[in-house]
DNA sequence: AGAAAAGGTTGCGCCAGAACAACGTTCGAT
DNA sequence: ATCGAACGTTGTTCTGGCGCAACCTTTTCT
């Protein structure tokens, strides 16, 4: 779980990995070259901590590949997922919002590929690149969004809603087409989809045998596959 | 409900408004006053929506004084106070997220007396003036922490934990003193804090009940004073 | 291979708090 | 002063889903 820091410098990062990427898309290739140049580059097991709550806000990340979980754990030691950020996205931005520690836990969910630059970095990228800070906000505003829509559906949707809800999320933001429907792209237990939605791993597993009868979704252990889409979107939708 | 656009640009407005204000206080006073001689200055009822969800973000506002409530609605009608915004602070800033329409309502939660710009004055704001767009990036790193509390709390405490904390941030953020204790400085309903902590105003109002029994608050219609802060903050942290 | 650990399922009892209901109180309008 | 609307209280009933428990299955470790 402890996180030693072997961070390489590699030598030679290509640049096409960043070109489609938002915030370095409106870059030309001599910028994403210096980008790249400054950046250093890990490989992450799955189920370890990128960063951590409280932390020193020393660097901040960009997923190459992968998938990071965002989680705050509560004074009774309880997990609470409150994001999850798909590649090609940077996180750990505490420097973005005005903050020099980090407010959260970024944990891989499956193996990841990340970048990452001393937060030092972070004021030259913003003034030298144009469109950087733009389009960072985007995204920034993006989540705000997400929490802000989860917030609500807590406060107004039922259990049953909600689980559906988080798990339509799962398929549109990181599905992945499989032969008889769309699977989650990384391994997912019962307890995590709790923690996504404020319930118990029995509630969801209840749930999940229940959809599994009426043949919306298909689950073995950490997969879940969702066979009828539609017919999920009506379950979050109704009431 | 209906906001009627009556925005008179005041001849003369004072400079000392703004000198305190997190994102102007940087700057000096001929800055301030170019900034004030571009804002519309309004006085709005209790109540009164200032702009509305979805709705073009064409201007932005910072609220001299009086209380905002930034609200959702469900499809099902049902209302979710997502934020209380103090006054000295900017909001509806649709622009620095990235986004062109507001993504919540905002409603007065009182009188109050409200400066606003256009939007397209955000960009000349943040070029010009320098350390504008450091300070808003705080104070909108604050709300999304805000947001992220409000989020383990709902996925981890119980109903009474909820209001407690409830109450204790907006005697926190908008309390005045008074000679027993500190009042909630805007009028508020049972309904209100329901809608603040996701439960319904017959529970609140049970709560409220007994915690005045045991001489935490004391409340009247549309008022309530917390006598006896520490023990409201035991009760919010409990379990 | 065998054991242990991690993940998953299912049954059952219970209770926090929602839903429903009825009534009291305060405020503002005329 | 009267009336109606908004706000608040309190009693009772009912249920979603949590807590607890027992057990099964798959994976990982040695």
């Amino acid at each position: 779980m402890e996180d030693e820091k072997t961070l390489k410098t590699m030598p030679r990062l290509d640049e096409s990995l960043l070109t489609h990427i938002p915030p370095f898309s409106k870059l030309g290739l001599t910028e994403i070259r210096e980008i790249l140049d400054q950046a250093s580059s890990r490989r992450y097991g799955e189920g370890v901590a990128v960063f951590s709550e409280g932390g020193d806000a020393d660097r901040f990340f960009m997923l190459l590949d992968g998938y990071i979980r965002v989680i705050r754990i509560t004074e009774t030691g309880e997990q609470v997922i409150s994001l999850h950020i798909p590649s090609g996205q940077l996180f750990g931005i505490a420097r973005a919002l005005g903050r020099d520690t980090y407010p959260a836990t970024a944990v891989t969910a499956s193996e990841a590929i990340i970048l990452s630059w001393p937060t030092s970095l972070w004021d030259r990228f913003v003034i030298d690149y144009d469109g950087f800070s733009t389009e960072t906000y985007k995204i920034v505003g993006k989540r705000v969004g997400e929490m802000n829509m989860r917030l609500v559906e807590m406060a107004t949707q039922q259990v049953e809603q909600r689980v559906a809800n988080a798990l339509m999320r799962l398929i549109n933001q990181t599905g992945r087409k499989v032969e008889d429907g769309i699977e989650v792209d990384f391994p997912i237990t019962r307890q995590d989809l709790s923690e996504m939605t404020a319930t118990t791993l029995h509630t969801v597993s209840r749930l999940l045998s229940g959809w599994e009868k009426q043949g919306l979704i298909k689950s073995r252990r950490k997969r879940i596959v969702v066979t009828n889409p539609h017919g999920l979107m009506l379950l979050s939708q109704q009431r």
